[in-house]
DNA sequence: CTAAAACCTCACGTAGACGTGAGGTGCAAG
DNA sequence: CTTGCACCTCACGTCTACGTGAGGTTTTAG
């Protein structure tokens, strides 16, 4: 598939394809013309890094973790920073949740107003 | 209190304290000499902005959010948005803990292959 | 009164994930 | 063979929450 159909399927803008085999994060192959050929796993790739970018990775992270999710061998510098990240996220979810607590307190207090 | 102690006790640079000026969302009185003077309730507002922040919301939506922490009123538009950004939050821990089982999951499969 | 902190106001620099043309090429249709 | 759309490669622009001097003033310690 071409990255047209790619951006349709995923959701994600061409740029934003471009950027991300740039980052070395989704590196399709290349038509004798010169245009990006994607394989049919490159949606549900976009969405792995989709996620990642929406937990707060940086592009140097998702690059170092895709890997993970691809092979079922990790290196123990990639299980390092798995659990490293995977913390990250549990404190992040936690902060947010107390975030949420006091949004709801307001919108009860505002409710019980009227 | 000077912007300096302020920064100290609440862990911010005394730069994002003149930036929240800025911002409107903590806005000090002036020493004749014309330097910032901040009350002691102004540690407890920056973490409350450093809380809205690190959920995501523009500087925008904490000057909106605020005064509803403040005052004990509230206008509709006010708690219209309470309301969204209490559904934003919800939906960004939700998809959070999805990416945390991914990771689980990952961290698992390494553990048990050794 | 003086030196040194600590503060002040511009105002440009930064990082990250793209947006947005500019100018040129590949490819399927007619 | 030519239109025309989708694609290509630079390469500068954008937005946010500050970082980082430059150059000058206020406050405090001695």
């Amino acid at each position: 598939m071409r990255i047209g159909e790619i951006a349709r399927r995923s959701g994600v803008s061409v740029r934003a394809l471009r950027y991300y085999e740039e980052q070395g994060l989704l590196v399709p192959g290349r038509s004798p013309g010169g245009q990006r050929e994607y394989t049919e796993d490159a949606v549900q790739r976009v969405r792995a890094i989709q996620q990642l970018y929406a937990a707060g990775l940086p592009s140097r992270r998702v690059a170092e973790l895709l890997p993970c999710m691809d092979t079922d061998t990790t290196t123990d510098h990639q299980r390092a920073m798995l659990r490293a990240e995977r913390d990250r996220i549990r404190a992040q979810i936690d902060e947010l949740t107390a975030t949420l607590a006091r949004l709801d307190e307001l919108v009860d207090a505002a409710d019980r107003r009227g």
